[in-house]
DNA sequence: GCAAAAGTGTTTGGGATACACCCATGC
DNA sequence: GCATGGGTGTATCCCAAACACTTTTGC
């Protein structure tokens, strides 16, 4: 260890990539930077993380104060994706950044101290600092994660219709599927198991509705449409 | 932000969990700790990131002058694990660290400034920190991508035979694998190709000597035996 | 009756698995 | 000639992929 110098961290900082569906697009939260640097573009929600905090303690006072997301109650999964740490990402100074994937269904933000919005995964606006690429590659593990675990419960209701399963699939893979592969696939899996109710919508028929079987996080071997 | 405090970042550490086969065992990198805390046991090579460098660069610095180990030329694979932040980790005070994971093959270590040794995975000592469980990790994540890359060509030497490269699999995930399968799969792929040279040694049938196609990290689709 | 989404089966090809014997060499 | 590891082929099963029509409802 180099004693003979002081030693200096670089500022320690932690973003959050939320998504969740809003019709049948993926759309990832955002809030308006007021201030230098790159005021007024859209940023990921997050700051900084002070020595005694972990780094989900952090993000989760930040995200509850200035964009009103309770992380605990809010999301249906949330896991670390990757740490950023290049020197010139933030003009200000080195700052490294532990950043977060999470998703949810329906969130309500309350009280937020900036402005905040979804945006579709598709067509961002300018973004801040390196978070265009760090949105894409949580887009990514996201895609990665419900090729082989049932991370698709964070995105729906508890309750919800295959063609609904099926359309969450495609929001986040990007490319379209085979609906009888999908039900034939997905049902033989065991995820998931029909309820008594059916949903009712437009002239059209009703659709059986489904709900997981387990709320916690089960990985599957492989392999996905 | 929370502009009225003054901030105090966290201490940053970077750690590397460094592969490689010795005989047929899977090997991990590990020094002995001649100061307090855990003094006398295990641990990972690692040391500080201060400001102005990326964990990379500190790494490469640190591995360099503490156990001799030069991450540009004496790994083929090196990539970022997961930050582990919890508070009570060192003893000393929050310090947040960024593991990586890597591997090579008869790594030479020069100039260690501390006392180093490779341990077999399998059968580890008593180890400082958190560090057993940042093993278990990387080595769930090498194995891992040893079915969706063609990463094994970082633990192998430029040729090898067919049965060194089956041994590096069943080293990594813990297995035996069927060799008529083996070889099957793996010629199909597409990775490797023949070279003319053979691998003479003891009595018995020579080997023919296999090359990977591909220097770089190649991803496949998926699956693995 | 018509528009709109739900629901349903079969065929085909390829890859995963399981399994046992002959070959080339050094001594 | 024997011990040692190198090298090879086939049968079976399951899963992925491709593909189009009938059913149920609201209006």
């Amino acid at each position: 260890m180099n004693y003979s110098s002081p030693y200096k961290a670089p500022t320690l900082t932690v973003d959050a990539v939320i998504f969740q569906l809003i019709g049948e697009q993926l759309h990832v939260l955002l809030t308006k930077r007021s201030d230098e640097p790159f005021k007024g573009d859209w940023a990921l929600p997050g700051g900084y993380c002070a020595e005694g905090s972990t780094t989900l303690e952090a993000l989760a006072m930040v995200t509850k104060r200035k964009v009103g997301l309770d992380l605990d109650n809010d999301l249906n999964y949330l896991e670390q994706l990757y740490t950023f740490d290049t020197v010139a990402r933030d003009p200000r100074g080195h700052a490294v950044s532990v950043t977060y994937v999470g998703c949810g269904r329906a969130i309500e933000l309350v009280q937020a101290t900036q402005e905040v919005a979804w945006h579709p995964v598709d067509t961002l606006p300018n973004l801040a600092y390196d978070h265009e690429s760090i949105i894409h590659y949580a887009r990514e593990r996201l895609a990665a994660k419900l090729t082989y675990t049932n991370a698709a419960k964070g995105l729906l209701e508890k309750k919800f219709t295959l063609s609904q399963l099926q359309s969450t699939y495609e929001a986040v893979m990007g490319r379209l599927l085979d609906k009888r592969n999908f039900r034939k696939k997905f049902l033989s899996l065991g995820l998931i198991h029909e309820t008594p109710d059916m949903w009712r919508e437009g002239a059209h028929r009703p659709a059986k509705l489904y709900a997981f079987n387990n709320d916690n996080l089960e990985a599957l071997s492989r392999s996905f449409d």
